[in-house]
DNA sequence: TTTGTCACG
DNA sequence: ACGTACGTGACAAAC
């Protein structure tokens, strides 16, 4: 008979600590008992016992605090996060019918020991699961310990065997030697100067700590001392280190048989827990016979399909094959509910989409769809006009939680539809291997389209609910077909204009790497961090700034920055470095992605930046070089099409206009009015001097300060960055906040509201969830402080910057121009105009931007025009 | 795949 | 005593 005990608190210990963080709608952390279960359903699986208990401690002192006050005293008090995971836990082992056995005044370790003990007696086979190798004690001939490593990924089986092996010693010698060796993390004490090494040596010869102490006068020197002075310590330690394996506890190997689940409990405790995958394995989270009431997805023709949907909405899933066939599988959202799905193409061969697509685009359908980019992106790609988006799952998804870094179709299937498919990865890979999908293939594809309807009412919903409506229907939805159009005109780009650069560049690295070389006095990979810290704080001998030297040396500019006035070799790597990263990024980088166009078509991405901003890949054209002179040379090769030139339009201090306005700080609002240099006036005013007399370094420490203030920054962080001490900058801080008491005020309410909700919002009411207030980890709660003081201002800037784009977009069209909206870097907007349409390109730039909304301060923007992008300035 | 570094707002 | 300013993406090295 196999018995499998737990050790419970050490599990639900180690997983809380191994696992992220897990919060259930209701703040509820459930990291711990997750893991726990994760584990348990692979003893299950894996061990297949036919019985089972888990162990606890109970709560108040035990019997070796009667002894032994200080027992574990000391400790790190458990953080209420894991504290309260203990009654869930228990909750859950209840429904599964698992036995919990506790004890007053015993710990979950003598529970292990008493019952292995009888079950050994029994002649059962019986595996102990802890993460604590005390329990190493009770390895015996048909006991084994398993230990979790690694957090609980990884377990190690103990016999008596591979123990010997490892340590040296018997099972049994394992309390002897933590008598020796004492254990600091039980507040235990061993005798002084004995480790592990000189234990186990001591245990090989004499056996035992009784043997030990029978021949105590043999041992000599320093080490027989000790022993024979500190000999009531070591066995004290030797008491309260042996697990008690005679605990007066009833228990009975029937009632660890688990074998009546109470299902429907579980069941509930999941839900409310939130653990979808352990409903799915209940057979509660998918419903997987909802795809079975479809009828089979079938072929039909366009004019079958629009005239049995009338002019219904159509759901679309466009299936795209190396990038380069469409399979459209559409249905409506009434054709869905009566359980039908549709297959709507026949067979697309290379050459006939733009045939196959063309009345879908004539259609004027409006879509509902997962990641609509793409599939309008299609139909631009063959210059065929785009329909109007009336719901993406994916973007709505984003506005609901932002911080996920993906939104898989297969996710929302669980969410919204209680229906499991293949993630879309996966999905994708299958579907190249031909047109039309296979037999097996269009059950999936029928599933898809059910969770787009399913999600499109689901969300809606959830929008609505959480008052995300107005951002989602202003700033979100116009935007997709936009960026559609910004990626599919994409940049000119002429990678010979660099060809100058390139050699300059070259030969620049070459005669740095030479010097660094000879510095040195050897070569090495100057790009390698790790090569580098060993050659300037190791061979050089270069004395490491940073006061605590960890296992590397960072050389981060930071740290080479305050270097190189003394040690050349810094400033030439510095150099080196930026350098190379001009020459791989931007040099040879960027000429990989010209299009056949001779244009460079970035991906703007919508669902990626937590605080609602834009972000741009492939490459990514929001961080070209500019502040570097040679640099920026980088950007005369981004060209304005014939007869056509860049006209740039960006907000001025748009982030701390927002924070004037938000605020409403008068001495804000009014230097703002005024018109102002807002950097002068706040360094006028933090550190009293007349507005006249500030000079270029008070300037540049007030600039700092309001970037500060912006990011929610520390004293510590300040003084960093302007090489000031913290003491310092802490007086900064102060003052500022002194001039500005409603800014003090606004941040404060911020952090307030943050901690009180969990989520903050911009001026158009995205959210972003802050789940980090929770944390048991005082960074993460900092963290979550900064994050609800910056998201409102960042997240506000990017609300404003989209309707900006939506007014402009929207304006060329209506006014039937030719000058296309192609970037878009934050604050900043790029238009290639053509250049008879110059003039009101301009109006509608400044129109568009200066009124997207209106504010107890102006948004005022500036306007340059240049044939290249490095002519913008 | 993760880490270190650095480009931008 | 600790760790320390917000948001991104790309590349090379190291794992």
């Amino acid at each position: 008979m196999k018995l499998v005990l737990i050790d419970g608190n050490s599990l639900l210990f180690r997983a809380f600590y191994a696992m992220q963080p897990m919060v259930t709608k209701d703040g509820t952390f459930t990291q711990g008992v997750f893991g726990f279960l994760n584990m348990l359903e692979r003893i299950r699986k894996e061990y297949a016992p036919e019985r089972m208990a888990v162990c606890f401690d109970k709560k108040g002192g035990t019997f070796r605090h009667e002894v032994y006050a200080e027992y574990k005293a000391g400790r790190r008090k458990t953080p209420v996060e894991l504290l309260a995971q203990f009654p869930l836990l228990h909750e859950v082992l209840e429904a599964m019918d698992i036995e919990i056995l506790e004890l007053d005044r015993y710990e979950a370790d003598d529970l292990l020991g008493t019952v292995s003990k009888a079950a050994e007696e029994e002649g059962m086979e019986t595996f102990i699961f802890t993460s604590d190798k005390d329990a190493l004690q009770l390895i015996g001939e048909n006991t084994h310990v398993v230990l979790t490593k690694k957090g609980v990924t990884d377990l190690v089986t103990y016999t008596p065997e591979s123990f010997l092996e490892e340590y040296g010693i018997r099972p049994a010698q394992f309390v002897d030697l933590k008598a020796l060796m004492g254990d600091s993390s039980d507040n235990l004490k061993g005798v002084t100067g004995i480790g592990l090494k000189k234990g186990t040596q001591l245990l090989v010869t004499y056996g035992s700590l009784d043997g030990i102490y029978e021949h105590k006068d043999e041992i000599k020197g320093k080490l027989g001392e000790n022993i024979r002075a500190e000999e009531e310590q070591a066995r004290m330690t030797r008491f309260l280190a042996t697990i008690d394996r005679e605990a007066p506890i009833d228990f009975s190997f029937d009632r660890m048989e688990y074998a009546h689940p109470d299902e429907e409990r579980l069941v509930d405790i999941y839900r409310r827990l939130e653990f979808r995958s352990f409903l799915e394995k209940l057979g509660k989270g998918g419903r997987k016979d909802e795809a079975k009431d479809l009828k089979p997805l079938k072929e039909i023709s366009w004019e079958d399909f629009f005239a049995k949907t009338a002019d219904e909405p159509i759901v679309l899933d466009m299936v795209t094959n190396n990038d380069h066939l469409s399979s459209p599988a559409v249905s409506s959202v009434r054709v869905m509910a009566e359980k039908e799905g549709l297959y709507a193409v026949k067979t697309l061969c290379f050459g006939e989409e733009k045939e196959a697509l063309q009345p879908l685009s004539e259609s004027g359908r409006p879509l509902i769809g997962h990641s609509l980019r793409s599939a309008l992106y299609t139909l631009a790609a063959y210059d065929l006009p785009l329909l109007p988006v009336l719901h993406d799952t994916e973007v709505a998804e984003y506005l609901i939680d932002p911080n996920r870094s993906k939104y898989p179709l297969s996710r929302l299937g669980r969410v919204y539809a209680e229906m499991t498919i293949e993630d879309d990865e996966k999905g994708k890979k299958k579907a190249q291997t031909s047109l039309i999908p296979e037999e097996e293939d269009r059950e999936e594809i029928m599933k898809r389209l059910r969770i787009l309807a399913a999600s499109y009412h689901g969300q809606e919903e959830r929008l609505e609910a959480l008052g995300l409506t107005e951002v989602y229907e202003t700033c979100e939805k116009p935007l997709i077909s936009l960026m559609v159009h910004m990626e599919r005109d994409g940049v000119a780009f002429r990678p010979e204009l660099l060809t100058e650069s390139r050699e300059a560049i070259d030969a620049r690295l070459k005669e740095l790497e030479e010097n660094i070389y000879e510095e040195a006095g050897k070569k090495f990979n100057i790009l390698s961090p790790k090569q580098l810290g060993v050659v300037l704080f190791e061979d050089l001998g270069i004395p490491y700034p940073k006061g605590k030297k960890t296992s590397s040396y960072s050389t981060a500019q930071d740290i080479l920055d305050r270097l190189k006035d003394a040690y050349p070799i810094a400033a030439d790597v510095l150099e080196y470095r930026k350098y190379a990263k001009l020459k791989s990024t931007y040099i040879d980088g960027l000429k990989l992605l010209v299009a056949e166009d001779g244009r460079i078509h970035p991906h703007f991405n919508q669902t990626v930046a937590a605080t609602g901003r834009l972000s741009c890949t492939e490459p990514n054209l929001q961080n070209i070089p500019i502040r570097d002179r040679f640099g920026r040379g980088i950007r005369k090769a981004f060209v304005a099409a014939d007869g056509c030139i860049f006209i740039g339009a960006d907000y001025s201090q748009i982030e701390l206009r927002i924070l004037a306005a938000l605020s409403g700080d008068e001495a804000l609002i009014e230097s703002f009015r005024k018109g102002e240099d807002i950097h002068r006036r706040t360094a006028s005013r933090v550190f009293g001097i007349p507005f006249d007399e500030v000079t270029p370094l008070d300037r540049s420490r007030a600039k700092a300060i309001n970037f500060g203030i912006i990011y929610g920054m520390s004293a510590f962080g300040l003084s960093e960055d302007l090489h000031i001490s913290v003491g310092e900058a802490d007086r900064y801080i102060h003052d500022y906040f002194e001039k500005h008491p409603k800014v003090k005020e606004y941040l404060d309410g911020l952090i307030e509201e943050g901690k009180e909700n969990l989520e903050v919002r911009t001026l158009m009411g995205r959210i972003r969830q802050i789940p980090e207030f929770r944390s048991s980890r005082y960074n993460e709660r900092q963290l979550a402080q900064r994050l609800a003081m910056n998201t409102p201002i960042q997240g506000s800037a990017a609300d404003i910057m989209k309707l900006a784009m939506i007014r402009v977009g929207k304006a060329l069209e209506e006014q039937g121009l030719r000058s296309k909206l192609i970037l878009q870097i934050h604050d900043e907007l790029i238009i290639e105009a053509r250049e008879e349409e110059a003039e009101t390109v301009k109006t509608i730039l400044r129109e568009g931007m200066e009124h997207a909304v209106s504010l107890a301060v102006q948004l005022p923007v500036e306007i340059n025009e240049g044939a290249t992008l490095y002519d913008l300035k």
